[in-house]
DNA sequence: TAGATTGTTAATCGATTAACAATC
DNA sequence: TAGATTGTTAATCGATTAACAATC
């Protein structure tokens, strides 16, 4: 087992492993080899190999991995062995969309509140979550110890309250916004734009 | 000007490239370098110039990238210099927030139709698009000649309906369903996952 | 002109793949 | 046991960076 540095890119493999081990975990499969999990995320089956022995020894010669053991090996390396909890800032549509969705209870997240600047919004409930205050945030975040947020406010708005965030102490930032942000080294940032996943497919097309 | 094959790792990045341009360009700024450009969206200045070089010489020496002229060339490249329709499959609360996104006017997309396969749902409106029966998607999607479709649908259906997608002639699907799809290689796919993003973060955290 | 910045080359660095001994 | 599959090594492949002549 190695204990340098782990490289981002193999970081960003592990959580798509772990999604689709536990796909195959409810539906019944206890046992995989790295050929057959390479082909269900379309990665080769050395990669998957060299990727996990970062990590430790969590495969058997002639008999593969078995699931229920590397599942939870995932959760521990990617820290979801636990609940975080979220903020979601911007309550427009895809805030709203966030708040409800069901997908994050098995894989280490939970929503725990939600902001918004708009006081036509502020103090509505959206899911059960009181909309609060963004001139609160900080305080609010602090307070709750939340170090992970989703980013849903506009453009125009994001750098703005991302400033406000890594001042708060958050340590990832999940950005909805279409703009790439300036956070300092210790923060991460993911960026889920859609237009930028249509346009890297365009690219190719006809 | 290179005429290879252009590796997926540079077109990945143009699109970031091209936002981040064009909000340049809004905000009034008519030219730059790769050193600001790489400062904004956190990218070497000599991969920049690296990257852009794939096709084309773009910039002036001593004065650097004329902003209006280098968005010109990407949207060119990436092919968005025209608008695509997209179809949205699925009408949850995310397929809602797509439908009524309105970013993606300006960057080269526009939402044509909308699918749902509950009854309850059929022949309601979404944001002023009657919603499809799922059961027409081939035939509909043929006839629209649709090449570029959102999937929003639950996981349990993504492959059913991805494979319906490929049969209707689809070739990029942005797949917003927690799982890997499997499809032929001339459809590419593009994930938005917002656990694997949160995941990709806590990895840091202590 | 002098300063700035490109496009490109060569060097470096890092990631992926192929192969296989070890072993379940 | 025989077959399967791991973890790991070495080889290959590809991406990034540094440096600089060209030139605006």
């Amino acid at each position: 087992m190695n204990t340098q540095k782990i490289p981002d890119i193999i970081v960003s493999r592990l959580p798509v492993y772990l999604r689709t081990l536990q796909r195959m975990s409810v539906s019944g499969i206890t046992t995989t080899s790295s050929q057959e999990l390479g082909e269900r995320v379309g990665i080769s089956a050395a990669q998957i190999r060299k990727d996990l022995s970062q990590f430790g020894e969590f495969g058997k010669q002639g008999t593969g991995y078995y699931i229920p053991f590397l599942i939870d090996k995932l959760r521990t390396i990617l820290k979801v062995d636990r609940i975080w909890d979220v903020a979601v800032i911007g309550m427009g549509d895809m805030g709203h969309a966030i708040v409800r969705y069901q997908g994050f209870g098995d894989r280490g997240f939970q929503v725990a509140m939600c902001f918004d600047s708009d006081p036509t919004k502020i103090g509505q409930k959206v899911a059960g979550y009181e909309v609060r205050d963004t001139r609160n945030l900080i305080k609010d975040l602090r307070e709750s110890g939340i170090k992970v947020v989703m980013l849903c406010v506009p453009a125009a708005a994001a750098q703005e309250v991302a400033d406000k965030l890594v001042e708060a102490g958050v340590r990832g930032i999940l950005n909805y916004a279409p703009i790439s942000l300036s956070v300092p080294a210790e923060v991460k940032v993911q960026y889920i734009d859609p237009a930028i996943g249509l346009q890297r497919m365009t690219y190719y097309l006809p």
